[in-house]
DNA sequence: GGGAGCACTTACCCAAAGGGAAGCGGTTAC
DNA sequence: GTAACCGCTTCCCTTTGGGTAAGTGCTCCC
């Protein structure tokens, strides 16, 4: 027989792994605007006035200090066209893109659950 | 002002579902520890202490509060049993397992993108 | 009876997030 | 000339998040 020193069970170290896994996806794409954003450019690349009409209730501060923060975490890039006046286009980089399957299933959770709310509040009146 | 009065295309309109349905999720299921949370109850049903001390760095002020938000929004059970001292459980409603699926997507991409971060600094240095 | 553990709560304080309004330097339209 | 648009930036303010530390009422253990 082998000495097992209380080793956790692999079935736990799974769970702490998970866990450490979300904790770490949580905290680079924190915040209420990231993946909405970066929704937002996968669908097409866009200048900052067209981002800031799609998104409902983004102020231009905010927006230039996330868009800021996804280029500087190569989620974006900002592309500057020499036009006069220049044109700046934000583009969703590739690597963006290996949140796609993240955002899809955060928008099916999303419609499911703002569907659910309806329902209860159909209950209620 | 040019008057240009076009519909927005259907495709534009998904768009737009899609976006609205992924800031709708992230206003229920935003802040640093909600999901994390919930990953924790979803693998099995834990006391207040088990949880903080599976969850590095949360502590009790704000563990108490967020569990009060999840369970507010059913997404946990309180349970408390008449031992003595009371026991108390926190416990994954069904509903909350609607979340599985972005779970497991965000847990995959977080370990993917340590993955790339540590590649990264491997070769700067 | 002293200490420790459970499940929190309270008080205090700090920092980050985020909102609103205004401005700025450039250009184009009237 | 002046107004408006673009892509921001600056200032100021409130809200929220979160850390520390202490306390509470209960019970078990030595």
């Amino acid at each position: 027989m082998s000495m097992i020193i209380n080793e956790p069970l692999p079935r736990n170290e799974e769970c702490a792994a998970a866990l450490k896994n979300v904790l770490d996806a949580l905290s680079v794409i924190n915040g209420r605007w990231k993946l909405a954003l970066l929704l937002c450019l996968m669908q097409s690349s866009k200048r900052f006035n067209e981002i800031q009409h799609e998104i409902p209730g983004i102020s231009s501060r905010i927006l230039a200090k996330e868009l800021k923060d996804l280029e500087l975490n190569y989620f974006i890039r900002r592309n500057v066209y020499p036009t006069t006046p220049v044109t700046i286009i934000y583009e969703a980089t590739e690597y963006s893109r290996t949140l796609k399957k993240v955002l899809g299933e955060l928008g099916a959770w999303g419609g499911l659950h703002r569907e659910k709310i309806r329902q209860s509040m159909r209950k209620q009146s």
